[in-house]
DNA sequence: CAAGGGAATGAGAATCGTTGTCAACTCAGG
DNA sequence: CCTGAGTTGACAACGATTCTCATTCCCTTG
């Protein structure tokens, strides 16, 4: 994961509830296998409507808002990862599930998950040299890739 | 500042240095102005629709539009740094013009400014390990600030 | 295996932040 | 006073994302 929510509000949204009988709270249908196989068909970041498009492609025919909301719970579920273009436009990618950064190609897009704990520490240290508890951080690099020189 | 993204690259087109008749680029207009007495006037970030209505309550009547414009050239200028929220939207917030980061309350939006050399280090290190050009880079650490606890 | 109910979907309307348009306007020179 | 580049503001236009809601689908029960 990239991210954590900065203010403002905030879904937060959790399954509460303990069910009597086990209920399977996520279903799943076509439309949300269709749009994890199309994340699971690139690897870089791509915008909502771009997926969709591909999923046109695919010939699997998924309306627009059904990807919005499926990856909506794909991030939230942790299973995908969002970041905002400089235009605040969001764009998603599949991502593995330990902490880590990316390293993105401005001009095609190319993405490397990057970590290390060099940062980590930066930030816990920032955060608690002023006092800060519950700590998050979002952290991007942009660049131009081998490629595209 | 926060980041350093070009966007279609536009190098400032400053006028030759000795000009005979100094022809001032930018206006010193009554709404500029306003704008960064209002921006002077706080110290969290706030989005320009907040910004309008801070003016508006100050008595300063400015178009939407001018604020937005007012602010486009602050954030290229470096007097203001912008960010996004998690839902994508804009909030600025005047600062100082060197290269630093922020420590954001989730609770409150109290900021920190913070800045060091060992994220500096390590973004343009793993830039480098991939042979990325022309980086830049985003990083807000967000938190709960001690007067929020 | 039929039935029922809640979850999910899709088409399109609705939001809403942000940008574009363009006529009116401001002001430094000439 | 005349002129033109830079500005402004009201409002239209945009585009991404969300909402609405009738319809369809999945899963569990009987
Ligand atoms: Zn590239
Ligand atoms: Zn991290
Ligand atoms: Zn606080
Ligand atoms: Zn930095």
């Amino acid at each position: 994961m990239t991210s954590t929510e900065p203010r403002g509000a905030q879904p937060g949204a959790q399954p509460e509830g303990s069910a009597p009988t086990g209920p399977a709270v996520v279903r799943p249908t076509r439309q949300r296998i269709a749009v994890a196989e199309a994340m699971a068909s690139f690897d870089d970041f791509r915008s909502a409507q771009e997926i969709h498009d591909l999923l046109g492609q695919r010939g699997e025919r998924v309306g627009l808002a059904t990807v919005y909301r499926s990856l909506q719970r794909m991030v939230e579920g942790g299973e995908v990862d969002l970041l905002r273009t400089e235009d605040g436009e969001a764009i998603y990618r599949r991502c593995s599930d330990t902490h880590h950064h990316h390293l993105v190609c401005r001009s095609c897009g190319a993405t490397v998950e990057v970590e290390g704990p060099a940062v980590e520490r930066w930030t816990r240290a920032m955060a608690e040299e002023h006092g800060f508890a519950d700590v998050s951080h979002t952290l991007e690099i942009f660049g131009t890739c081998p490629a595209c020189r």
